[in-house]
Order: C-alpha cells, then sequence, then structure tokens
DNA sequence: TGTACATCAGTGAACGCGCGTTCACTGATGTAC
DNA sequence: TGTACATCAGTGAACGCGCGTTCACTGATGTAC
C-alpha cells in the first residue's frame, strides 16, 4: 500500500478487483464468488465495484479474458523450454495446457464452463483470445504432420485437434475434479506418458 | 396421476421428487436447481422433501448415483449393437459415454464435477458405482490389448485408461460447453472419427 | 367389523442469510481562466 | 499561484429476491385387540 492507499479515491480499484478477485479463485470456486466479498477483500465498499465493472458477469469475463491471455502465454514457455522439433513443440502446447488448468482450477472453469459465459451479444469478445491457444495447437499439429510427411488435409487437422485438444481437456478436467487422483505416478510424467500415447499406440 | 394423486399422503414422493429434478435438469445447470423450486414441480409445499432427503445433498447425490447407473447402460447398449471384435467394443464403450454425456448434460455436470460432490464422509456411496462404467472400459481396453498380442501390464493399462477416459472426457465436457459447435461433421461420425484417431495414428 | 392409538408424511409460517443492484450522498481530483 | 466549478470515484443505506432449513401443526394410514 503506497501514500494513495489513505485517499478517498483509491486510484488502482480496478486492478485491485481483478487481483482480489483472482486470490479468492485460488481457493474457491467461480460459485462462491460474490461481488461483495470482493469488494470486502479490496477494502473497498461493495457499491464501489460498479464504477469498474457494469455486472458481476463483466468481471467474470474480464477474468476469463485474461485467463485466456495467460493460458497462451503458459503453452508459449512450456514450447519455448523444449526441444525444437515438431513433436516436443506438440506436446510442449499440451502439458502447457494441462498444466495452466491445474494451477488455475477456478479460472479454467470460467474460463471454459458455459454456464458463466457472457450472454450471447458479449460473447465475442472473449472468442478471439480463446483462440490465440487454439491457433498455437493448429500449428503444432500442422508442423507434426509435416514433419512425418503427412497430407496435411484442413479436415484431417480439424480431427487431429479435436483429438488433441480433447485428451488435454479431459485431463485437466477429470484432474481439476478430482478424478485422477489414485494415480501412482508423478503428476507431470503421467501426462507426457498419456499424451505420448495417441502418438506411439500401434495400428489395429 | 392415479386415485392416489388427491390423497394427502402422495405416496410415491420420493420417486416424484427425484423425477421432477430429473425434468429440470433437462433444462437448466445443476446450479439452477432448487429444492423449493422441485417440490413446486412436483406439486408438494416446500417443506415435504424433507421427509425423504435429510438436505439438498442428498438429492444432489441421489441423481448423481442413478447417473452412473445409467451411464453405463448407455454404455452397455452401445457395446450390445457393436460387432463383437475387440476394437468396435472399445470403441463402442467410448461413444456411448459421449452420447450419455451429451444426452444429460446437467446430470452429467452433477456427477464429475467437485462442487455437487458429496462431502468426505459420505464419497464412498458414490464412488463404487461409478466404478462400472470405469471397469467397464478396462475390461474393453484390456480385450483391445490382448487382441493386438501387446502386452496387458497394469501400468500401461493404467495409461490407456488415462488416455481414453480423458479423451471421451474432454468431448464431452467440450461438447456440453458449446466449445465444438462449429464442426463440419454429423455428430456420431465425429466423435467415432476423433475417437478412431489415436487408435490409428501412426508412430512418430 | 370397530375402535383407540401410534406413526407417518404432508402443510405453511417463519428464520436468517448473502446476494446483485440502485441511489442519493460526498470527498477528491482535474481543468479553465 | 489561486479560485470556481465540473467530473470522478468512493460510501453506506436500502430494496427485493430466492434460498435451505426448522418447526409446530394436522390429516391419513397402519396396527393391536
Amino acid at each position: 500500500m503506497t501514500a494513495r492507499a489513505k485517499s478517498y479515491h483509491h486510484g488502482q480499484l480496478r486492478e485491485a478487483i481483478l487481483a482480489a478477485a483472482t486470490e479468492m479463485l485460488a481457493k474457491e470456486g467461480p460459485n462462491e464468488l460474490s461481488l461483495r466479498e470482493v469488494a470486502r477483500r479490496a477494502g473497498v465498499s461493495h457499491g464501489a465495484p460498479y464504477h469498474h465493472f457494469a455486472t458481476k458477469q463483466d468481471l467474470l469475463t474480464a477474468l476469463a479474458v485474461q485467463g485466456f491471455v495467460d493460458l497462451d502465454a503458459t503453452m508459449a514457455e512450456a514450447q519455448g523450454i523444449a526441444p525444437a522439433t515438431a513433436r516436443d513443440q506438440l506436446l510442449a502446447a499440451g502439458i502447457g495446457y494441462v498444466l495452466f488448468a491445474l494451477k488455475h482450477r477456478a479460472v479454467f472453469k470460467l474460463m471454459f464452463s458455459r454456464e458463466y459465459a457472457p450472454a450471447e451479444g458479449h460473447r465475442r469478445s472473449a472468442d478471439p483470445l480463446s483462440q490465440s491457444a487454439y491457433a498455437r495447437l493448429v500449428s503444432a499439429l500442422q508442423q507434426h504432420r509435416e514433419s512425418l510427411g503427412q497430407p496435411v488435409d484442413e479436415i484431417e487437422i480439424l480431427l487431429d485437434a479435436a483429438s488433441a485438444w480433447a485428451t488435454v481437456h479431459g485431463l485437466a478436467t477429470l484432474f481439476i475434479d478430482g478424478q485422477l487422483e489414485q494415480v501412482p505416478v508423478e503428476r507431470v510424467a503421467f501426462i507426457r506418458a498419456v499424451l505420448q500415447r495417441p502418438l506411439t499406440s500401434q495400428s489395429p
């Protein structure tokens, strides 16, 4: 808290609200997030947030948008560390996806669950951002296909993408909901092993 | 409604409550399901359900338990229709899983989302049931491995199971949350194509 | 078959709760001259 | 640099809402004799 903290005007309230909400989402689900509690955490009256977010839904949307930015950044970072081969890049993108979900469970739910999606009219503001992570996946798949000398057909890529996305999204969701708790393997090794599986399984 | 309907005592209220709740879940998410509204739908005062369910959570748990029974039945039915080869049986189980989720979206969320899970003490009453669907998947995977002459190692099966479960669960979740709406393929054909993908993709 | 009585399964009023949102207000800040 | 004034960004009381749960009650049902 700087000198500003004592002033009547907060000055950074929008950021403070987002930070307080993010902090709450680290401990509770999106359902438990209330605007009044967020205001309390930000040390401000419950009417104050309305000068920065017209409705609670607007706050949720802002959190989801930030989530999509962070998701893409996490995937990019994982790719930066990984070897430059097409296969490792694809794997890294997938692992980044799952690790992001595990690190930001409630935000991840917020981003993808329909119940927290903005109404039809505003939906488009979040979508393009969510597509940067999707585009990253598709790009990695294309390069992987090329590296294998397989045809880079549009419909084939779409099916590849659906399969890969479903697998990482399913892993993320099952982890978050506690369905994979008894797995007797270290987490990242487990994720890597599962993601490599489809790429290495043999033809029937 | 029989002659009973006019009597002061309902006689089948427990079943009527479950039916009303299930009907509501066909239109709304689990979050919107309130005990009072369920009672209204069942044509009964809001205090009445407490003679059959001690808490709202008990009702949710009962719905989830029924869901697990239905999930296993849907998978079994899909397998009954499919050819008897190990590969088709595995595929049928997966398609059954996804179709159940699409047909009972809210129930599916209720079954797997942690937020609706009963508290620790009661958790065990639902778990064993959820395992019958899981056991069905594992069994299909084992037979598939055997049919390929691959080793049926426990850890390998576990990874197979995680991969398969994640894929079908991810597909189900993405569909439910409207993330796969623009796919230009008929739905069941799409699901089948995606699920066959990991089984047929080539080694790197 | 009839009666007394315990038990069961409803009713509806009431409690307390936290929520999202609105609104009149007020203190702080920025700007024009 | 000083002043008048518009605008901005807070405050806190208030509204109305539906919820889960409890409780004293009452009508219906089942049972013992």
